[in-house]
DNA sequence: TAGATTGTTAATCGATTAACAATC
DNA sequence: TAGATTGTTAATCGATTAACAATC
């Protein structure tokens, strides 16, 4: 049995993942645990420490292979293969969410709109299935979404966030203004609040 | 002088000011520490420890009274006052950020937007003012802007982050999906990647 | 007063950093 | 080989938790 990987571990791997991607894209075969430290803001040491739980590494020109390392990766944090993600709320946040094309190539399939205004779900303009949010357990469940990107009124988010656990999915993404939180074992919330974003980064500066 | 707050305490004050403003538009008055850490999932020996950064603090009913508190902490983090926010890049994302309603009674004031396409800045329909990017470091300069949200494409993402901070910026929110880094000191960025996101959300799930 | 909660100090826990032998 | 880098153990650091006297 693999040990537990910690969570600021797993953060960072997900975020050297995505540097990964892109250092291959660019042509580059491998990499040191000090220059990819450098490129993320992570300490050589806590790099290596980290690569430490993914077992045993293959080394190219005395360094990582990057195309190899980002597979171990990928596999150990079981990132491989698609999801299907589904976005409630269509105003102007949600809707550009609805269309963002990167998600696709990376692995997260976007196949579902909800908005609980029936105008909007008729007049809005894109190429993914949108249907009105009391559907919204019936058509999660019956396509099995994983996935969820809410991005509804503070008002309305927990209660759509419980549809959408009882509907089976498993992770949420939560752009409305107000911390969703559930009872659950085995559901991931991650809030994000673009006020609390910029509240935050006016914090550090002191 | 006063002690320098620990960053995951400046992180939580700002979620439980957020917490805070909710709970007196609803017309509550106190709270205890153990049901503020309920609501906002921090435990209430960490909700005391973070508390004790702020000196001594007005106690209702035997608990913290909830404007006198979140009045403490916005003065202690600096959050008092209105800031100069410009977006950059008015694509989907850009667009939804430019007239995201709830910045503007947080503190924030969205006055500029750019982007590198002549013909989507003559296009655009906003009431914000938006110019072609060539103009990004006068303008910002000109306004004294303090903040800037980015959702360009990753390629243009650290040129324009270099742009905006020698225009005076102080902070950058960044959307676009490159990490973007200076060396200047009393620069603070923070890095919102929506795949990256849920991909976190994804390899906690194990 | 009795019960509850704060504010702070001490103990624990966990994460990061440092160091270094092993490897290429 | 010499130089550089990994992988891992030990040391340090900092954050969270626990405990409890003081306060209301």
């Amino acid at each position: 049995m693999k040990s537990k990987i910690p969570r600021p571990t797993v953060c960072r791997l997900c975020m050297v993942s995505r540097l990964l991607e892109k250092l291959h894209l660019q042509g580059r075969e491998s990499i040191s645990s000090t220059e990819l430290g450098k490129l993320s803001d992570i300490s050589p040491y806590t790099v290596r420490k980290d690569f430490s739980f993914l077992g045993d590494l293959k080394v190219l020109n005395r360094c990582y292979d990057i195309v190899f390392l980002n597979n171990i990766i990928r596999r150990r944090l079981q990132l491989e293969g698609e999801k299907l993600v589904c976005v409630v709320g269509l105003g102007r946040i949600g809707s550009a969410i609805l269309n963002y094309d990167s998600f696709l190539s990376h692995g997260y399939k976007i196949v579902l709109g909800f908005d609980s205004s029936i105008n909007r779900v008729e007049t809005i303009k894109t190429d993914i299935s949108v249907y009105p949010a009391y559907e919204i357990e019936e058509r999660v469940h019956f396509l099995s979404i994983d996935f969820a990107i809410l991005a509804v009124p503070a008002s309305a988010a927990q209660e759509v966030a419980q549809r959408l656990i009882n509907g089976g999915v498993k992770g949420i993404l939560n752009f409305s203004q107000s911390i969703i939180k559930t009872e659950v074992d085995g559901i991931v919330i991650q809030n994000i609040d673009l006020v609390n974003e910029l509240d935050f980064i006016r914090a550090r500066l002191n």
